[in-house]
Parts: structure tokens; sequence; C-alpha cells
RNA sequence: GCGGACAUGGCGGAAUUGGCAGACGCGCUAGAUUUAGGAUCUAGUGGCAACCCCGUGCAGGUUCAAGUCCUGUUGUCCGCACCA
């Protein structure tokens, strides 16, 4: 027997595959299909990690097993290459990104190569490639044809040390990621996208897809539906004061109005306002408020009464306060409040600080003490024709009252803003728009694109906020497409979350010169059987793909409303110490070390093995140690290889209830499970020190999709017909995965005081006879009165004695 | 503050509908082999000296039977954060 040597087998292995195209998807559509996707990776500077092979394996070992299953199979792989870390980079290398990225995709593929992964290679994408981008520009006009892009002022992080905007997420306490420098807030015109338009069906469809609840649970929070009403409010001037409430029931303790310091009503009144010195300079301190003080010290209440104006409650036409507080969101509702302090904690807070009064309506609580928010169990007092009703019924009732008289309607309203669009960078796909004087916003032509970056010598970012792309002149004038006049590019660029948005759809059909993948192939492929992915893009990647998913279905370029059909999160990889690996702590396990040290197939195996797949979990050296050397012994089950076309007697049993375990445990996230299964089966055949063909070939098929390389290398070795990669996945007997005979437990009283060994097929009474009979047992209850005797038939038998 | 998840040996983790807690792996102990170390093989390994007994964060409860169900409570992690 030769040594196991990963190395060299690994290699040979995967050159094979490569050589034979033998995980490309075929194009024959009579085969039922399966597509898998994970999510591709952004390729840094720094390489792959251990974390990043966790979900690739688990989809892998999916893939691998569906196309032994019969499936025509789709696991596809590419880069996500625009965006910021790149950039960055390139500025301080002085290279140009495009090289940056090219050689930093290098690196990513040839770790993920030297990993065995059953990618098909041959729709391989690059979202910076103009061909893809051609294709993220034309549905951003598409998204502007329909009216669903479109241009607002709106606040951006702006770093002052790097001169450059930056996406929120590069803002970390407060300072720049990248340099630590003071960031602001900058207000510029940027493009927007109606997400807010497919609120309701992105919360609805989450019915018709097979998502992991936590998934579903964090998007529903992150739109955050609410029901309730807008209210007008006259005021003592010619101004009516729209609110949104989601507690119309309450509106007879509204005592006082609160709105945002950046409300139009504050400048429409000027002249009547007899403070407005006081109020502009609430406004300037709420401005200069970073994001990071909003938060973090928003404990204390602040606001300025509007001196010389009142509101009138519709309800009882009392005249009340108008106050300018910040804790009046203008991007939300309608950037006014009326404020019920009795049953709104942040009311509650502001009146106790100001003295503003406090009205019970719903009785139930102590308003003195805090406000009583429950709308369970109150009912309603000093409120009119609401006395006496519960809150649910008095909400029905009053929004009635308000829709009859004409000052009110029912609202829903939602946490979810549009996205901002926008980002003053270089390393990103053009807008394909041009501004003309005349024509307002044009877009170019669908034949003109796509849109290239201009290849320029110097792309950094400049003093005034605007993108690199606004100090290249000769590409920015142009004409305008629809008067042939002068007109300007867009200068900003897309977010990195453009090009992820719909890359799963240029995978079914990767060359289209003509269309971003044919109908066909869409009809066939669509949608994304199983997707794979971290819990950090919930909320940003997922939700917009889907968004953009639904508006291509709207304009009929995909044939289903959702995407994916399934989707599942894997836990973090941490460091040895249990802390969340990084390079400034020291704990980084590079995973070309791993497969140096052990190969690629002991690293993909302790990868699943290591713990609950959906949980994060410490890397431990120790533990990939202990998956190698279940790996040699997997290779010198060679030494015991007998003749046997069927499983022995002696194992038949367990190798159904294998291959049942594994079957299934691949199919639901319990790779570690199915592992634990394989061992226990291996350390049989060591116990008996033998194992025969019919076994060794069934053990090979279902150890393939974790350790590929190794079990093809085994299966040539014993010269096994054909390879196995496309053998098929072996089939279970039900029948045969119960042993004849089965141990029970006999308790009394609840305690275990004997096992025995009765034929698996008795049922109730058989069995509790059995155990009555049995002789320890009569001796314990001797004397004893017997209360009752339950008996569950292959598991236990529970004597209850007094 | 709101929402979600989790809590089991020295460690990672297993345990259909409530039915023998601790599968599998790591680590550890002893033995075999080896000049030695490593590797490998064999046996053992929740606590307790010990049979009894005690053991799934803590306190109650339901049940013949609870890691699993119910009530309360504590801790950890994640997401959101003045969303009216």
């Amino acid at each position: 027997m030769r040594e196991y040597n990963p190395k060299e087998i690994e290699k040979k292995w995967q050159d094979i595959w490569e050589k034979n195209h033998v995980f490309e998807a075929s194009n024959d559509k009579s085969k039922p299909k399966f597509y898998a996707l994970i999510e591709f990776p952004y390729p840094s500077g720094q390489g792959l990690h251990v974390g990043h092979p966790r979900p690739y394996t688990a989809l892998d070992i999916v893939s691998r097993k569906r196309r032994m299953q019969g499936y025509n199979v789709l696991f596809p792989i590419g880069w996500d290459a625009f965006g910021l870390p790149t950039e960055n980079y390139a500025i301080k290398n002085k290279v140009h990104p495009k090289l940056v990225t090219e050689k930093n995709v290098e690196r990513f593929k040839s770790q993920l190569k030297s990993l065995g992964f059953s990618f098909d290679w041959s729709r391989e994408i690059n979202t910076t490639d103009p061909e893809y981008y051609k294709w993220t520009q034309w549905i951003f006009l598409k998204l502007f044809e329909k009216g669903l892009a479109y241009k607002k002022e709106a606040a951006i992080n702006w770093c002052t040390e790097c001169k450059v905007g930056l996406a929120n997420e590069e803002v970390v306490n407060g300072v720049c990621e990248r340099c630590g420098g003071e960031v602001v807030r900058k207000v510029k015109n940027q493009w927007m996208l109606k997400i807010t338009e497919y609120a309701e069906r992105l919360i609805n469809d989450l019915e018709t897809v097979d998502f992991i609840e936590r998934v579903k649970v964090q998007q529903i929070n992150w739109i955050g539906r609410s029901e309730g009403a807008e209210v007008d409010f006259r005021t003592t001037e010619d101004y009516v004061l729209k609110v949104y409430t989601t507690r119309p029931d309450t509106l007879f303790g509204a005592t006082y109005m609160v709105i945002s310091p950046e409300h139009p009503m504050i400048d429409t009144l000027k002249d009547k306002i007899e403070n407005m010195d006081e109020l502009l300079n609430y406004r300037d301190l709420a401005a200069r408020k970073s994001d990071f003080e909003r938060t973090e010290l928003s404990k204390e209440k602040t606001g300025v009464q509007i001196k010389g104006i009142m509101a009138v409650n519709p309800v009882n036409n009392k005249e009340i306060p108008i106050w300018v507080s910040d804790y009046v969101l203008m991007s939300y509702g309608t950037g006014a409040i009326m404020a019920v302090p009795g049953h709104d904690t942040r009311d509650w807070e502001f009146a106790k600080k100001f003295g503003l009064p406090i009205i019970e309506v719903v009785a139930g609580g102590d308003i003195e003490k805090e406000a009583f928010t429950d709308i369970e169990t109150g009912r309603m007092v000093n409120s009119d024709f609401l006395n006496g009703l519960e809150v649910k019924e008095a909400k029905e009732k009053i929004i009635a009252w308000l829709e009859e008289k004409g000052i009110g309607k029912r609202k829903v309203n939602y946490k979810l803003r549009d996205w901002v669009f926008s980002r003053q960078r270089y390393w990103g796909e053009p807008i394909p728009l041009v501004y003309c004087e005349k024509c307002g916003w044009v877009p170019i032509p669908e034949d003109e694109l796509p849109l290239l970056l201009p290849e320029v010598e110097s792309y950094e970012p400049t003093d005034t906020g605007e993108s690199p792309l606004a100090n290249i002149t000769e590409w920015v004038n142009t004409t305008c497409p629809k008067c042939g006049g002068k007109a300007t590019r867009e200068t900003d660029t897309m977010p990195q979350w453009a090009g992820s948005s719909w890359y799963f759809l240029r995978y079914v059909d990767p060359h289209n010169k003509n269309a971003l993948a044919s109908k066909e192939n869409l009809e066939y492929w669509m949608p994304v059987d199983w997707y794979n992915g971290g819990m950090e893009h919930t909320t940003l990647h997922l939700l917009y793909s889907r968004f953009w998913h639904k508006f291509l279905y709207d304009i009929g370029v995909v044939t289903t409303p959702e995407p994916y059909m399934k989707r599942t999160s894997h836990g973090m990889i941490l460091g040895e110490n249990n802390e969340k690996m990084s390079k400034s702590r020291g704990n980084v396990v590079n995973p070309d070390d791993m497969v140096n040290e052990f190969g690629a197939d002991t690293l993909r195996m302790y990868e699943m093995f290591i713990g609950d797949f959906e949980k994060a979990v410490p890397w431990s050296y120790n533990g990939i140690k202990g998956c190698r050397r279940f790996l040699d012994r997997v290779w010198r089950l060679q030494n015991f290889l007998v003749d046997g076309e069927e499983y022995s007697k002696d194992l038949e049993t367990s190798m159904h209830r294998t291959i049942k375990k594994v079957s299934e445990d691949f199919e639901s996230l319990k790779f570690n499970t199915a592992i634990a299964a394989m061992m226990s089966l291996i350390n049989e055949f060591y116990s008996k020190e033998r194992v025969n063909k019919a076994e060794f070939r069934t053990f090979l098929i279902l150890l393939n999709p974790v350790a590929p390389h190794i079990t093809e290398e085994l299966w040539e070795i014993a010269g096994f017909p054909g390879m196995l990669h496309n053998q098929k996945w072996p089939e279970w007997d039900e029948s045969k995965t119960v042993e004849d005979q089965v141990e029970i437990a006999i308790q009394i009283n609840g305690k275990v005081r004997e096992r025995i060994t009765i034929p698996s097929g008795l049922d109730r009474q058989g069995t509790e006879n059995a155990a009555m009979k049995d002789p320890k047992v009569t001796a314990l209850i001797e004397g004893k009165n017997i209360v009752k005797v339950i008996a569950v038939p292959g598991k236990l038998v529970n004597i209850v004695v007094k």
C-alpha cells in the first residue's frame, strides 16, 4: 500500500475533473435542474481565510450529491470585484484598480481551486467586466425609465481626511475605518432607488419562500411595517399640520405637538413665528450632531416651543402648543407627531422635562409614574365617544370618524427607506445618464451600453466631494442623446451592491451578448434552489436583490417573483482563542497552510465537522488533526478489502442506516452528524477488520462529497469501474435500517434498573410481558403493589410500584 | 428600550412525536509498538473512593417519564435603535 499523499492525489484529480469538464452544467434541459448558489466573494488583497470554505464546502457537498442523484447541477462562481478596499489600495500604491482586481482574482481562484470545489468555472463572471456591467447599467436604465430611480438631496458620510464619501459600513465609531479621520454629514444630490414601493411585497412574499426563520424575522423588522392613521391638525395660522400615528385612539390625550427641526412648516410660517432665531439655532445644533452623538447621547430630550402659533386638536378643538425637537425624524412619517404623553414613553419623558400636561385616555396604568403603553388590557377614558371601548375598537371607531369628517385616513408606514444609490468613487459602474439643460436627465441609448469607466491616470477623490470622474472633463462633457445639445455625464458611480443584485441571473447564460440572459435559460434554471450566505447580508444584499428581481419580474425579464427558493446561513469561524479572526488579533488561520499540512480533503472535512453549521465556532488545530486521522483510517481500509458484491449480513443494518443518516443530514445542514455517522461506520469496519467491495463502494460514495479527492483515488486503486464522481447515489431500504434484536430499558418508578434484548418487532403487550418475565425485575418488584405499567415498543418499559 | 437566537462533560458538539443524556471527534489516562519522540493500535474517560446517588444556566410546575412541554428568572451572542 502506498502512503496517503494528499498533495499528489489532489492535484491529480483536480486536473482530471478540469480536463473532462465534469462539473460544468449541461445544456440538456430535459434533466431536472438544481441551482446551488454561494455568495460570490469580494476578491480582497488578503486572500481566503478559513471562514470562506465553510459555506462553499456545504453547497459543494449538496451539489456533488445532487449530480449523483441525476440532477443537472449549476454551481457557479464569480467575483464581486468593484468596491472601496481595492480602490483604496490602488490609490495608496499607485496601481490601477483593474490590475489590483486581476491580481486578487488570480490569487482567490488558485486558492479555491486547490480546495477542489465543483464550481462550473466556464461560467465565471466578474462585476467589473464591461460585458457584465453593461447589464447592471441596463437594469438601472429600466429602473429610471419606470420612475424608480430619482435624484434627491441626501446626507452622506464624508471623510475629511480621505476627502471621500463613505458607505455607512465604512464609518466605525464615528470615524473613518481606513484613516481614523473625522466623518461629517454632507448633504449631496444622490440617486435613490424606490425600494419602498416594494416594501409590502418584500414582506408578503416571504411566505412563499423557504428561508430560515431568523432571516425572515430580520427582513420583516427592517422593513418595519406599521398600521395607523394620518391626521390633519389645524393651526391658528393658515397651515395644516399632518401627523402619522399608530395610536389614533389616543387622540383625546394629545396635549401638544412636535415637529422635526427640518420640518418645512418652520420656513413657511417664518413671518408668524415669534422666536425664529431660537428655532434656527436649535435646527443648527441638531444638524451638527453626528450620527454617533444622536444615538449614543440620546438620553436627555431637548426641544424648543414655537411661539406665536398653536395647533388645534380636531377632536375637542382645544389649542395645544407646537414644539420642535430632534427626537422627531423628518425621514419617517410626516416629520410631525401628535404627542400623547400619557401613552407614549418618548412623549412622556418630553412632557415631564418641559412640564407639559399629561392626560390619561387609556385606563389601566399609572401615568404619574410612566407612560401606559399596553394596548391589550386598557379601556378608553376621558375620550368622549370612545369611552369604555378597548384600544382595538377605539382605533377602528376613531379612524372611521376621521375619514367621515375628512380630516384623516388609515395609513400604513414603513421604516424602510429608499436606497441611496450614488457613490462618489471611481471603482464602480458609471451611472449611464447625462444631464442636459434643456431635457433634464436623459438615459444614454441602450445600444451605447456599456458606458465604460474612462481609463485615467489619476482617479483620486476630489476636495469637493465630487466623484473623481468629475475631473475628467473630456469624459464628462458630451452631447444630449435627445436634443443633440451640450450635456454632462453623471459622475457618481453605483454602490457595490449593484452588481450583486442580479449576478445569479447572469450565471444561467453568462456569455449572452443580446440580453442579460436568455429567456429559455432563465426559465429553466431560475429560481435558485438553494442559496447560502451570511447573516450580515440579510438586510442589504438579500433585500436589494429581491427588490431588483421583483422589478425585473414586473417588466417581464424574469419569470418568477422571487429569486431564491431556499436561503440558509452559516456561522462564523472564530480564532482558537474564541475571538473573531483578524490580522490585528493575530489569530488568522490561512487555508493554504492547512491544505499544505493536511490536504484539501482534511480541511473540507473539518470545516464541516467543526460544529453546528449555523453557529459560530472556534477553530481547533487538534480538531483538524482528528479529521486527518480519520482520512488516514479511510486510506488504510484498503488493507481490509475483501470480495463481496452484497453487504455482509452483520453490517447490513449499519450500511442502510448510514446511507439514510448521511443522505438526510446533507440536506438539513447537519454535516457534522453525517460525518459522525461515517466515522461510526468505519469504526465498525475496523473492529471487524474487514470491509467488502459492496460496503467499500457505498462508503466511498457517501464520503465523496466531503472528501472528493481521496475517495476518487481509492475508487481507482480498488479497480472499481468508471470514476467516482458520476456514480449513482446509494439508496437505503427502510426495513433494513432496524436490527432484528433491540435492547430496551426497564425502569422502575422512572429509574433504569435493567436492560433486556427483545425482538425489535414486538408490540406493546409483548414488550411488557417480556419485561415482567425478567428475573431481576421480578425480584425487584417482589411484594410491591404494581400501580401501572407503561411499555413503549422498541424503547422502554416503566413499571410504577408502591 | 425593541426584536431574535442560544445555554448540555475539560473542549467542539449528539440526542424523531417527551421515552436509556453525553453519539462522533478533540483532549486526557493506562497498555502495546518504537532507541527516543512522533505516528499507529487496544482499553478507559460526566461527578463521586464507591454500589446507591447526583447530574442538561437557576427556581418552580405538568407527567409514569422532561435537555425536550409550561411559568418565572439569570447570563451570553446577534440585529435594530427616539420609526410616533
